[in-house]
DNA sequence: AACGTAACTGAACAGGCGTGCAGTTGCCAA
DNA sequence: TTGGCAACTGCACGCCTGTTCAGTTACGTT
């Protein structure tokens, strides 16, 4: 045998970047080798070289895919700029924590892996993370100037919330004790709690 | 050669530990070979198995020894049953804050290098894992018994709480903008936030 | 129907892996 | 001072690693 029949190069990239993602997931970028990954796709290792370079920018796109997409999708939600600080807040919890919980795979080598980026992939990937947190410490402080939250330390306070809020998908299951909107409304209020504005949101108390 | 001078089975046993601990929290657990930790210590690979079985159980050591040592050291705190809850969170927020700044390598690898246990070592590592959660999660249902703490739901505040605060070293660095007692009692304020009694510790604002 | 190219195989490369073990050396007790 | 053991070397084992490449087959176009 040599092409299979039916086959198309688009088809089998995809299926490369998910099963390298399966498998990254699981076992971690230094244990997967090249031939589980192309044994997963039903292909020989050497065929992989048609889609990537090599194993290095195989995980350096994975990663640079999920942060792209993460950050067109919060565009995406088109949250007016011009409203209020507690509105945006609960519009980005709710965002990220559905987004979180429906990619854990991604999502956990997103944070697992960047070890295993060489130091150019590694500072490219950082200013996408970067240009996220920037979105959350953007709400805090201009909820802070406007005197809807309260926070000591602006930097810390989003350093915290995203450490909270990512945390999610460390123990989140499918079919578990909570829906995900349920998980999605608990972590407003307690953003809401972090940013010093219990208001809103839940209400009531 | 064969024996060194001066030589001694004990100060090995540590040096490979010690040798493991930055080699693996620096490149992971797969990464790095048994020859890289020997050469770190300044021994041949071989010589290794005189103080682990295989490369498996010296992952497991690490992680073991580390949760003991973790849970040992908060038990010698001596911080009274009968005390408040809100006490207990403050001793018991500052407490993690500074055992996690301490050791960052160990902290690292203990929730990075899971999944690379063998099935059996991991249950081991968990019930461990378990135990330390339940100290917070205990204060946090006291404290909402007691009513001085306001709390929808325990699991899920424990689990954002524990998030948070270990988060603390995905970005701490020594001489970085705050000092370690500033940074701890920041958190302790953010916890009392999210435990919903932010009254105690910082008082005014 | 013939051809070019896209898709893939299968073997090979040099090097690294975890681990085992016979042999060598330094230290301490008798 | 000699024997025994603790500490370690150095090499070997079989296997796996990422990557390359000449050869083979199916598909799309002319």
């Amino acid at each position: 045998m040599a092409r299979k029949s039916g086959s198309s190069g688009e088809k089998t990239r995809v299926a490369v970047q998910e099963a390298a993602v399966t498998l990254f997931a699981k076992h971690g970028f230094a244990a997967v080798s090249m031939r589980q990954i192309a044994s997963a796709v039903g292909v020989q290792a050497g065929a992989l070289y048609l889609y990537t370079p090599d194993k290095q920018t195989l995980l350096y796109e994975i990663l640079k895919n999920h942060m792209e997409h993460l950050l067109a999708a919060w565009a995406a939600e088109n949250v007016s700029a011009e409203a209020s600080p507690e509105l945006r807040l609960e519009q980005f919890v709710r965002f990220h924590i559905a987004y979180h919980i429906e990619r854990p795979e991604r999502v956990f080598i997103s944070y697992m892996e960047l070890r295993n980026l060489d130091p150019d992939n590694f500072s490219r990937i950082e200013v996408l993370r970067r240009e996220y947190e920037q979105i959350i410490e953007g709400i805090l402080v201009e909820g802070q100037a406007h005197g809807c939250f309260v926070i000591d330390d602006a930097r810390l306070t989003t350093m915290a919330m995203i450490a909270m809020l990512t945390g999610v998908s460390t123990w989140y299951r499918e079919g578990g004790r909570l829906a995900p909107a349920d998980i999605a409304q608990h972590y407003v209020d307690m953003a809401f709690r972090l940013g010093g504005g219990a208001r809103l949101a839940h209400a009531a108390e």
